[in-house]
DNA sequence: ATTATCTATAGATCTATAGATAATGC
DNA sequence: ATTATCTATAGATCTATAGATAATGC
């Protein structure tokens, strides 16, 4: 049966949502078109009217899930005025969020996944990844502004590998060690 | 036709190292037994007689990885008596070392592979990680052997985060900065 | 006789498309 | 009449296996 053209656009829009899920959970390649949109409570063929391609909705699902990222480190930030780079460790480092990648970081649960893919989702992925630089580099404590850039950057690696790495070995001591020593080591590089 | 005891032993090793060199440059999943046979210079169907499964090999071809970058990284460190630490970074985060995946460290191109992948896979990723967070916790400098093992294990993150990320953002000016920057804030906080 | 390798293929899964269906909106 | 969705399927690819082949090594 046919759809209104605004049930049309929800369902557009139920479609991203599910491949930022998927995606982040299983992986570009990891997930289907058909099991994405029975995600979404659609059918297979219906796809194609929304998206030219799988390789389209994995950057539109890239760019939607990057934003939100952005959004949600502003809030914490902005909800936490007198110590927002604490805020940013304790949420990003959590158990919570290790344990979750479905709705969790792009960069930690995508990474690899994108250093494999072509030009057009790396250049999504850096036009995403500036954002969270620079609300990292106004909430690290610094001297100067390069230096606070510096530490926002390398600040980011340490996130982001710590995440990666705490999932890679989920199930072993390692994983809470690679979380609580991240945390520490960041804390301390930020009163430098 | 048939092969030697000998031959056929060397086919496996073949195997292995096709495998460890494709795994890292197109991940567990982006890659077919059939390509990796073709690599070993063998057809598809002997693969079975080599390996119980692809699963199998994923978990042989990670083990000869690390244990293999645990050796490299001995090497380096011993190369460098003086200033073990900065030839381990200087090594990591080369331009270089970014743009070969497929010879490079197995964490930063296999770690979102590695979360998605069974216990087992799991479990070897944290036996190869073991070592390599030995030999930096002695190459780093440290008041404690506590201080040194935590320095050693956010360092790791570091690394393969800057690493990771560098390779999602290739083709932009954030891939150089991050390798560098993360450089110089792994420099300044073995001096603390 | 044993066994490492090869050929051929079964069975599953995945992207993408073609054509039918049915509700919307001019 | 237009168009969003659905059914059905083509074509490609992937893991795994079955059975044939041929060289090794007792």
């Amino acid at each position: 049966m046919r759809v209104s053209r605004e049930k049309a656009a929800e369902h557009r829009d139920r479609i991203i949502d599910a491949a930022g899920a998927l995606f982040r959970a299983k992986g570009f390649g990891g997930i289907g078109v058909a099991d994405i949109m029975k995600a979404a409570d659609l059918t297979h063929g219906g796809f194609y009217g929304h998206f030219a391609s799988k390789d389209d909705l994995v950057g539109e699902a890239s760019r939607r899930t990057m934003a939100r990222a952005a959004a949600n480190w502003t809030k914490l930030v902005d909800a936490a005025p007198e110590k927002p780079y604490a805020a940013l460790l304790k949420h990003y480092l959590s158990p919570k969020h290790r344990d979750d990648p479905g709705q969790g970081c792009a960069f930690a649960a995508l990474g690899n996944d994108a250093a494999r893919s072509g030009k057009i989702v790396r250049q999504a992925f850096a036009e995403g990844l500036a954002p969270l630089l620079d609300i990292l580099a106004q909430s690290i404590p610094g001297k100067s502004k390069a230096a606070r850039r510096r530490k926002a950057v390398a600040a980011m690696a340490t996130l982001v590998g710590a995440l990666t790495l705490a999932r890679a070995v989920e199930g072993t001591p390692l994983s809470d060690e690679m979380l609580g020593a991240a945390h520490r080591e960041l804390i301390a590089a930020a009163r430098r």
